[in-house]
DNA sequence: CGAGGAATGTAAATCGATTGTGAGCCGAAG
DNA sequence: CTTCGGCTCACAATCGATTTACATTCCTCG
């Protein structure tokens, strides 16, 4: 078998040599050792030492190689944002306000989007498996029913995950996995709650697809507040699909066309808010005295005419998401599922409304 | 001097330990090299070795270290997306289209907004310092005029850019950045003209400071569409000021209100064309009967009442950005720096309109 | 049958930082 | 004067993959 005295590759990619930890101890005369103690500070080093280090960075300007460190610490530094896509403000609040937390903490934040192919279609697991390959240290997911078992790819791996807004449910049953969601349930119900002790009894929804992930929480609000109420559910009165704005256009003003003739509309997202008050103002309909209608917004959508709306806590989201997903990987917590249910705040007029 | 017989550092993170090349090498009976070689493809391996290699890789389920990779290659696989924030539509956009040409090109997006402060300031430099210890491969950046100094702190550090939207002046002089820009005097320029076509004088601008990156530009637009049509400038007519749709509220406010009597306003930002058209709305001016406005947009704004306005191309610029850095990643181009100007689509009217 | 060359394979050095183990040195205690 | 304990510090192993420089085969052809 070979022998290879002197082997060993060069420089595969030779250009500036930026100065290393060896440099630093060679130029402060001490060892790459007691260099990586002192800067790391675990651990005490002399004064003396200190101070010649110290002189030794700043003369070569010396800054330590991220990729080597993570080799050697097993990490990476790094947290995947998994978003459906960037395009909707939605999605970018999240991105904010986990970045920022993230950031606070050392983190970088990659966005990963698994829509991003041309008509929308996921973009399938090969994206899972390079997160999975030790690429990040965790993940913030929003998920989608397809998305499911591609998670559980990602955390046979041990990584770290967070779930963002929704938990898909799992063939086997609840996801053990940490979630941040959204009381989508309970905004719906607070709506329809305001509307009837508005007075109103001939009350419509425009919603998500039941049974989908954001559905079913929305429209059980619906019917428990009507319930509540002793008001019979009638499903002329229940329009449910598409969550574009275009869909929330088609589906508000099916609703007036139907023939059910509600007095009053809740419209459960942003999306079809936005849709929904196309209609409004095409139409011209005077809200809320034609037509009461509550909807969804997130801070950056603009409401005209102005409805009252239950405000998507978007940027929260994504701070609690990325406390919870530091807080699991200092290890403090113990092994039990962490979950929280952020709350949407009533907004009863928009804010942008003054000058 | 110490002699350490046996010393190193056994296990700092022992959890489950993932199969290493060296497993793969075992378990097929062969040695690392020759997988890496294998898996790499960057030399031929015998069709029995490769049968061998393949399946010892998944009874193994061996993925390699994406790290490991990085500190032979000396390199990250990851590219950062430098905006001011992502709460901003504008800047989804940019992240949408980079990310998309990225990820197809096997990069990670890494996302840094750089006025994540609670009061929008700047975050300072400490941050271009992470992005420069060789943490990434290259940048995007949507540059600020107080990122300037910063910028060159990167590219000493060989860290190749692409500018996006604009390119900042550096004291001395042009800054050989590679950048794609947005011909936005060409938009207001004709947005200008084609007004006057229609048979306005009195044309009022709403628009960023001059002297700031991107309000210059505009300006002189404006400046030359009325010096081609032999109006004379009249700095009544003229608004500049705040960005935001506060600004472009109160910018446009007042040009109604300052006694010019404009018959036409054009509004340069998206943001301002959004604060101008809330005011058009309060006060029910009819347009373009009472007044003609020509505004700004992107793929996510509704505009209402609806307008004509240019289109600001903002996820192709995040692509043709990406594909600009990706080229130069692989050392094609020379040492000239790469340029390219995108223009503004002109969109007569809002295309959410059916239904 | 032996030389020459292409095809395959292997050992070991390397990327750059972290850390367990123990060596050297000092002053204090016995 | 010896010994012990506490501080600093240096050595070398390690993280896991890539690649150079050889070593081995295996053919083919003179």
């Amino acid at each position: 078998m070979g022998t290879g005295r002197s082997a060993g590759a060069p420089h595969p990619n030779p250009p500036l040599r930026r100065a290393t930890i060896a440099d630093v101890a060679r130029e402060a005369g001490t060892s790459p050792a007691l260099v990586s103690r002192f800067l790391t500070g675990n651990q005490r080093v002399s004064e003396a030492s200190a101070g010649r280090i110290r002189e030794a960075v700043d003369r070569l300007g010396y800054v330590p190689s991220v990729t080597a460190r993570n080799l050697r610490l097993r990490q990476t530094g790094l947290i995947a944002l998994v978003v459906p896509y960037l395009d909707n403000p939605l999605y970018s609040l999240h991105a904010t306000g986990a970045e920022r937390e993230l950031a606070a903490a050392g983190f970088l934040t990659v966005v990963c989007s698994t829509r991003t192919k041309p008509d929308g279609s996921y973009l399938g697991r090969s994206f899972f498996d390079t997160l999975g390959a030790g690429r990040v240290d965790g993940a913030l997911i929003f998920p989608y029913q397809e998305e499911v078992g591609d998670l559980d790819t990602l955390r046979a791996h041990g990584t770290p995950i967070v779930l963002i807004d929704r938990v898909p449910m799992l063939p086997d049953g609840i996801a053990p996995f940490d979630a941040v969601t959204v009381d989508n349930e309970g905004a719906v119900f607070d709506a329809t709650v305001r509307l009837i002790e508005d007075g109103h009894r001939r009350i419509g929804i425009v919603s998500l697809r039941e049974g989908s992930l954001s559905g079913t929480p929305r429209f059980r609000g619906y019917r428990k507040a009507l319930q509540a109420a002793g008001i019979a559910l009638n499903r002329d009165l229940v329009a449910l699909g598409d969550g574009s704005d275009m869909g929330g256009a088609s589906l508000f003003a099916g609703l007036l066309d139907n023939g059910c003739r509600p007095d009053a509309i809740v419209v459960a997202t942003t999306l079809q808010t936005r849709g929904a008050l196309d209609v409004v103002r095409r139409r011209e309909l005077q809200v809320p005295r034609d037509l009461a209608v509550i909807g969804y917004r997130h801070d950056q959508s603009v409401l005209w005419p102005d409805i009252p709306a239950y405000r998507y806590p978007g940027e929260m989201l994504g701070e609690v998401a990325a406390q919870m997903l530091l807080r699991r990987l200092s290890g403090k917590d113990g092994g039990d599922v962490l979950s929280e249910s952020l709350g949407l705040e009533f907004v009863p007029s928009s804010p942008l409304q003054m000058h």
